[in-house]
DNA sequence: GTTTCATGTAACTTTATATGTTACATATTT
DNA sequence: AAATATGTAACATATAAAGTTACATGAAAC
């Protein structure tokens, strides 16, 4: 399977949108992500129905931080993506007459349960604005290096 | 992405290789499994290397179990398939020169990490023995029914 | 009001990976 | 030698993320 990166992606986007006012424009956000405004457009569509960002078209439009960034987790941010599968493993089938299949989908289901779970609480637990710190620290000690934010 | 069931279905064949003496062609398990013998053989190569099973050629040649069911777990097969990837979801590039990726790496990174760690250790926690335990106490139960073990 | 800029979205392409299939070499038993 | 079974490469299919193109819609600038 391919891994997802829509969460680490918008996670980006939001945190860069963090550091100053705004609005920015897909096109702009889609330069520093090194990606296609389209793609950006996706992925913050489920944001802006969630009321965490704003968007709006014509001149000097474009994306705007419209929630408290001490308010949002990294899990709503994923539940705004549409709650994408978390495991990259699944049982083969459902529904399984086969006795055996039973035993082996009861063990295999209790373990991935307890394994999403405790990824969503640990998602919920990191707030927007605790990620924004950790880059602004980040930043600070590179500066005292005299480097930059933005290499890549 | 699509979900990988190949533990789930190594799983199914090893249990029914369980429940008797063998040897077992690839092209029973594959039609028991609704598959083809070279997808069998396939998962079955691994746990082969690990000397969890033997397979032999020729006439009443097959697949046989070589190992204490109760000193596997489902870890053990999960290793012996190539330790595939756990979570659907992962950063958007590894390496990262920009501070702000640094930052959501670092959050995501400690999640998934955590959510692995408790998955690999629960399915070490179940040996291949408890999963055919609890195959036949599924079986017992439905046998006063009058019903058949295989039904799919 | 027309031009420009920006989002919204559908449709298509590309890429990666699990899964399925075909073909054939190799080994073992009869 | 024939039959049976694994071993494996090569190719085909299915699915989902990611990237791209095209065009409609709406808002600001002139």
């Amino acid at each position: 399977m391919k891994r997802d990166s829509r969460l680490s992606g918008v996670l980006h986007i939001l945190l860069h949108m963090a550091q100053q006012p705004g609005p920015f424009t897909s096109e702009t956000l889609a330069k520093a992500m090194d990606t296609n405004p389209v793609v950006i457009r996706r992925v913050m569509a489920g944001l802006r129905e969630l009321g965490y960002v704003r968007s709006e078209k014509g001149h000097g439009g474009g994306w705007t931080l419209a929630c408290d960034l001490s308010k949002v987790t990294l899990r709503d941010v994923y539940v705004a993506l549409g709650s994408p599968a978390l495991l990259a493993m699944g049982n083969r089938t459902e529904a399984p007459g086969c006795l055996v299949e039973q035993a082996v989908n009861a063990a295999l289901d209790q373990a991935f349960h307890d394994a999403e779970a405790l990824l969503l609480s640990r998602l919920g637990e990191v707030t927007l604005a605790m990620l924004s710190d950790d880059f602004r620290k980040r930043l600070g000690s590179r500066k005292h290096q005299g480097m930059r934010a933005h290499r890549a």
